[in-house]
DNA sequence: ATGAAAGCGCTAACAG
DNA sequence: CTGTTAGCGCTTTCAT
């Protein structure tokens, strides 16, 4: 390991003492020093390749310009994106964020803030937060410059940076209804996460402007926001029984596993039945067929997340925030107008079903 | 902000000294204090809350258990993953991630290598690198641990996790030609990474090897991984009018370019020409048509690198090592046998064409 | 305008 | 076994 240049040395080529070394490469006390002196201590600095040591300087000044950002998966795409966000905003600030994936466990979680509660980070941003969430009100309590990004708390005690989902889903659905849809069925995320919980209250809720009824047998809650478990609730959602014409998803994932018992049951979509994600994340655009779908400004989020937390930090005193974007629909291929099966439809259906059957066989 | 504790407060509780209750807390010390006294002191710590201030500890030892990852864009689902495996291997060891997005522009690179390094990052590793690379020549030069993910360096001089891609070529090679593809072109990534050079040289050597002339004016090099260029190379190969049946890219992204140039002249895949990609990126199984591509161990990538790295920071003197994963090749519906086209296969599409540029207007 | 000195919170060498 | 002491590299009073 090579042998890092201190405040010490440079000031002893530049013949001054450390403090002014350091006084001359802070921005906020370069002033203090005589513009020749200043230029002294530069080259010199940069003679010996001088590098500020930030530990050193965070645990004098008790400020790491760092910052928490905990997120379920990064895989998930949504969450990359989000990052992406959080981490250009914070950087152009000088900040750097420090990641950790809970795989929704919050036992991973609790390790993963602590840790960064250790590393002295100077806030966080949460993408992992439940309706109610312990975790949170421990970091609330503890004081510490705290935003949500997506996902929110029920009592609307943190700053949040989230999607108007109520008029996202309203799109949605106001779509299908436009295209003829009545028995429109919703899949919804797990009702402990504000998402999952508000669109399913939105689906309802514009439903009912719409001037239709749900059917509560064509309302399901995933468990998770998973595709396996989207085509879980999908089978379960087929096997019930109760026509249906049209799928509204939690998200995207959700949809995907519609897609996937679809095809696996030998039907098209949008044939058989016209399905809306929630999301839009990258690629649905390219799926079979691209998914109509709601689209969120995820890169933004994250920014907005990141640039609410960075004046938090300025200002211990900010009031609590909550940033609402707005959503929009994007439409595709996974949508169409309804379209009373005829008898001749029927027979097409079944014939490329045997037809895809014996593909896969031969 | 909160008040915290320090080993002083816990040592004044537990009525010791605060380098006891060091000593307590870190495991390879705790074996130093009596029983009786440890249980004292753990309880206090217990009382007060006491959490380790992991900067102040950074200081003392030189060591701050944080790795430095630097790769082109979080955004891109190969390097989302290859982060993922990364982060899990380098947590279950108690090391954190710092991430940076260079966006492939080496001043982004340099500057964010430069955040890392004041933030005394014990490790580094790059998804970042160019055949001959400045930036990680200095890195070497200043003896930082260093390891290399996916992409490597053309003096075999440092360590680090790759694909065979001669490998992963000759599969897909073989796949064409076994379907009955003869002229078959290239795609080719960037020359100046390890990946589209070696790609590419794979390429021409899996062709001869299966009995075949490279044609010159059927392999185009992409000036960056992404689809816009792919799709431009892919439309500029078309443009030379040499004939060709089956085209290899350089990577998934180029590959989904060469779709979209297909669906614009109302072409289809795999009928007009087959297409294989690489890499296996999330969701390509999803596509119209699902990606016949070259998968790669993506995560366990990410996780080999933070080993290596890991074991490398134990022991400065550890050998250099290259690690290199076994690729395979994912059969999809984007490739198929080739087959001489007739006046009737001719005409049928000259219709769909024409149908589906009425479906746009209309 | 600059130097001297103290100290952020921790660990480790040295005593006992 | 445990306490004492020193110091990691920096910033920031306090002097001058």
């Amino acid at each position: 390991m090579i042998r890092h240049k201190r405040l010490a040395d440079v000031a002893r080529l530049a013949g001054v003492h450390a403090s002014t070394v350091s006084r001359v490469l802070n921005p906020g006390t370069r002033a203090m020093i005589r513009p020749a002196v200043a230029a002294r201590v530069l080259e010199a600095a940069a003679q010996v390749g001088y590098r500020p040591h930030a530990l050193a300087a965070s645990l004098r000044t008790q400020r790491s310009s760092t910052v928490g950002v905990l997120i379920p998966d990064l895989t998930n795409p949504l969450f990359a994106a989000i990052v992406r966000g959080i981490e250009d905003a914070l950087g152009a600030a000088g900040y750097t964020a420090v990641l950790g994936n809970s795989d929704n466990e919050p036992a991973r979680a609790r390790t993963l803030l602590q840790r960064m509660r250790e590393r002295r980070v100077d806030g966080l941003i949460l993408a992992t937060a439940h309706r109610e969430d312990a975790l949170i009100a421990e970091c609330r309590a503890d004081e510490i410059p705290l935003v949500l990004v997506n996902r929110t708390v029920d009592d609307r005690a943190t700053s949040a940076v989230v999607v108007d989902d109520a008029a996202g889903i309203r799109l949605a659905v106001e779509h299908l209804v436009g295209l003829g849809h009545r028995a429109i069925a919703h899949l919804a995320g797990p009702q402990d996460l504000s998402t999952g919980r508000l669109r399913q209250r939105s689906f309802a809720r514009a439903m009912v402007a719409a001037g239709l009824r749900v059917d509560p047998r064509l309302v399901l809650v995933c468990r998770s926001m998973t595709e396996a478990e989207g085509r879980r609730q999908f089978a379960q959602l087929l096997a019930r029984g109760a026509k249906f014409t049209a799928v509204l998803a939690g998200n995207d994932l959700i949809a995907m596993g519609c897609y996937d018992e679809l095809a696996a049951r030998g039907l098209a979509c949008p044939n058989a039945v016209s399905i809306v994600g929630y999301n839009d994340l990258r690629f649905v655009d390219r799926m079979a067929p691209p998914l109509t779908t709601v689209r969120i400004p995820q890169y933004d989020m994250g920014a907005e997340a990141a640039r609410l937390l960075l004046a938090r930090m300025l200002d211990p005193h900010a009031p609590v925030r909550t940033i609402t974007l707005a959503p929009e629909l994007v439409v595709r291929g996974s949508t169409a107008p309804i379209r009373r099966q005829t008898a001749a439809d029927r027979r097409r259906e079944a014939r490329d079903r045997r037809q895809r059957a014996a593909d896969r066989r031969g």
